[in-house]
DNA sequence: GTTCTAGAAC
DNA sequence: GTTCTAGAAC
């Protein structure tokens, strides 16, 4: 079912390709009347089924044959890569919403607390964000910080509040994440390294680049930050291999 | 982003 | 022999 309190419906089409230009949130008021979805809420209920099923918290080891039919072309909805426009309008996954952002429970969470924050606009990502941007950039942090609060808030646990310098899913989304890092669905060397590298880009200092900046440019060498040796975040050990680096982790597990 | 799996590493 | 990583996915 769509999200009926926000009449809103975003328009997913095109990736802005220059930064800095005419990427102004783009909304458009959908008429009173119910009957009209978005193409989004129409994915969103075919693919419902499809997904359907999934244990929640628990990443799958037994593969699912499911025929998707609705991917049979490239980089449209049905892509993987735009997942997150359909379950941020699912409010099944919704925590928290207000008029300007969503939260959801990242579906593979990489810690035992790992939300996403995305605004309703649609901003295909950092590329084109712009100083327009800079207060919903700010509101996204806030809002992270009080679902913290809210979910976590008698948790010893420290969080993470920041953005993927090249993210593999469309639509900007804040990662707001515990530091136990304590998941099985964290299983590799690139999920590691995309949030203990510089490959993190702490949304404090994504909101002050665009300050200063005016844009979010990340160096060259990031891609090559995912294939870094595995260090502890607390204690900078390096560890040999993901089994040994999350049985190392267990010793700073708050108590 | 994930799954699956060949073959490297142990 | 088993564990673990890393690359393809039409």
């Amino acid at each position: 079912m769509v999200n009926e309190l926000y009449p809103y419906i975003v328009e997913f089409e095109e990736e802005t390709k220059s930064p800095g230009l005419g990427t102004e949130m783009k909304r458009k008021r959908l008429g009173n009347s119910d009957s009209l979805e978005s193409d989004v809420a129409q994915e969103a209920k075919s693919r419902a089924r499809l997904e359907s099923g999934g244990d929640p918290g628990q990443c799958s080891v037994s593969p699912k044959k499911v025929r998707d039919d609705a991917s049979t072309k490239k980089e449209s909805l049905g892509h993987w890569s735009q997942g997150l426009k359909i379950s941020m309008q699912d409010p099944k996954m919704q925590v928290y919403k207000d008029e300007q952002v969503v939260v959801i429970k990242d579906k593979y969470p990489k810690a035992r607390y790992h939300w996403l924050v995305l605004p309703w606009a649609s901003i295909s990502s950092l590329k084109v964000v712009t100083r327009d941007h800079l207060d919903l950039l700010k509101h996204m942090h806030t809002v992270g910080e009080k679902v913290i609060a809210d979910f976590a808030g008698s948790s010893k646990l420290r969080f993470r509040l920041g953005y993927h310098a090249i993210p593999s899913m469309s639509h900007v989304h804040l990662h707001v994440i515990s530091q136990d890092f304590d998941s099985p669905c964290l299983k590799n060397k690139k999920h590691w390294n995309s949030f203990n590298t510089e490959y993190f880009l702490e949304s404090r200092a994504v909101i002050k680049m665009v300050q200063e900046a005016g844009r979010v440019t990340v160096q060259e060498e990031t891609p090559e930050l995912l294939k870094l040796p595995l260090r502890c975040h607390e204690c900078q050990q390096q560890l040999p291999s993901i089994p040994q680096l999350k049985e190392h982790l267990r010793k700073h597990w708050p108590k």
